[in-house]
DNA sequence: AATGAATGAGGATTCATTCAT
DNA sequence: AATGAATGAATCCTCATTCAT
């Protein structure tokens, strides 16, 4: 459940925000005019320009609040776990919980990848993206090291295939229509996927 | 090689045709005005209608476009190929060739997805994407049979973590200018990877 | 004389309002341009769409105030009156009076019936139309009844020939720059003729 | 029966000719385009301006065009009549006869009194106007000196009475769709009226 | 904290017209 | 006698943004 389904009564600020990242991710940043954000508000535009000095800052904001939220995930699920297969599960069950409680955000995000953007704004994305798939690769060689994948495989070609296939099959659910994609049992297919043939599972 | 970076003094509608092809993929469908185009282009606006009805048809007529260019591809690098490895390789080599031989289109092609087109358009995109599913499923399917493939593997996680990994490889190449996502080196290492842990090498 | 010819300085709604009537009359509404009504006003364009949504909408509300014009004299001249030949000479009355106190709308008037406009509007101009007329018909028919008309005389015909006279006359007037047309001394010539071959002046 | 019905034969320039009469006519001179035009005819935008120097000098030609089969009706009905009543007829007749030969060109004659032409055809037309108007009061006071009319009677009201009168029928039959307005039966009631109301049938 | 009114720049599209052929 | 291709200027309308209140 989006959270701010309930924040109706919240501040302007918010209302604009959240109301600004339905529109951003249904119809596109360039598609979407102050208006448009305004009428389903229900302020007049001044009142947007108050709280956000333009377009682009208001995009800004919410770039870095929907990185937040996976941020928020990504600890809960990956980060806090100890136990390799809790983490490597983890990597999925993040991405899941990302779909299933901010799906707003999610596409919001896919499009922020093809909208232009300010360079500096794209740097930080890239950033941010670079730490998390630095964060994969150290997990992935830990992994190896301790015998949970094979000494020869190529760990970034792994990352990228772990990877790879999470967004693939979030893209089939998000832009493709369709909906056994991220399901409970195509994921946890998934993870068997992952545990017969790219993982081993030693033998202590 | 572009083609038609060389061709400026072909026919005025090829040329509108392939400068809009570039300035939708850099800057996207919305952010691009008929204006840009013909200024592009050197010609006045009532020219590009002339040829085009809209700009929604320009659109229209190069997504037809560019699916023909991935069509071609297929059929060299994939249908044509004989023996189940070489169309493997073929899958790798269709979507190296295709990035190579038009990096416009497929910066176009991606912008595609989250760009808010008209409803049929992307019924015929979806149609098209799922007969390439399809068919590699039905590839997979066929391998399986013959032994390259585990049996108890799952074909659609398999399907999909495929095309995902080269999905994103391509991603990081085009997006977030990872350079050496697409190299020979790092293909060959995917196929490799393949061979290694997600085919088998039946001995006969 | 116009109310508005001293009004430079009323709302600017009103401003723009009155401005596009006066245009539209004297050019045509297809041949004015939203940019000539606003240089006209000295607003800028997006003020226009402010206030009217569409140059059909500006219309719409012009066509409706015509109308309102209209009803108040015909209220005035016609149906507060209690004698039936103050009635008669009502009819003419509140022609002369719309004339001389609206011209501009007089010819906006006029212009709408050669001007395309959506058949929603032309429904509801024919509406009011057929309703003044009915009002005549009912005049007359009554005046029949009380021997003011001859019993033989077609009652349709009548209204026909009264309504059409007038806007003969007025025609010439507004059109054929007959200025002598709608001077005190042609309508009373016209009232003289009613009065002397239309209709009959009963002895008591 | 329209001429040009069976025309579509004829050479391109009368078949552009009367295609814009009837386009014009519907939907008004500044509606139709020149594209419009040519579509409609099947001909390429420089043919038309091979036969027709610009818009305005189409408009000019059909203008004239319609004046000279009003000016051959005209003469049939009402010049060559050497009766008194019998003229006093043709005036109903000619018109009757107009509107079911000509049904375009009424259209497109009254769609010019409202669409903003250049002065001097205006002008033209006025004169003619003002000619047929002279024909139509001396013929009246001929009239008036051989006792068909009252001596009393004004002339010029008169003659706006009538000329009024038929072009409230006409204005009704073809804007506002009262069919009845213009029938065989409603004409002859006019007639009926006049000869009862308006004029005399001397006793020898 | 919010609004009604205004703006300059620019959007897509169509106009009447003309060139070379 | 007719065409395909091109043009400059105009069309209606919307954009992001800002003023005074």
């Amino acid at each position: 459940m989006e959270t701010y389904s309930k924040t109706s009564e919240k501040d302007t600020k918010t209302r604009i925000f959240l109301t600004a990242a339905q529109l951003f991710a249904n119809e596109g940043y360039d598609r979407v005019s102050i208006r448009q954000i305004c009428e389903a508000v229900g302020v007049g535009k001044p009142t947007l320009y108050y709280y956000f000095k333009d377009k682009e800052t208001l995009l800004r904001e919410l770039i870095q609040y929907s990185f937040t939220l996976g941020e928020k995930l990504i600890k809960k699920h990956f980060v806090c776990k100890n136990n390799f297969f809790d983490k490597l599960h983890g990597i999925i069950e993040g991405r899941k919980a990302f779909i299933i409680q901010y799906p707003t955000f999610v596409r919001f995000f896919l499009m922020l990848h093809l909208t232009p953007i300010p360079r500096s704004i794209l740097e930080d994305m890239g950033k941010i993206a670079h730490n998390h798939y630095n964060l994969l690769i150290a997990f992935l060689e830990e992994g190896q090291k301790n015998g949970f994948i094979d000494s020869q495989m190529d760990i970034p070609i792994l990352a990228n295939t772990m990877v790879g296939t999470l967004n693939q099959l979030f893209f089939r659910h998000s832009f493709m229509n369709d909906k056994k994609a991220m399901t409970e049992k195509t994921l946890n297919k998934l993870f068997n996927f992952w545990q017969n043939h790219l993982f081993n599972t030693p033998t202590h």
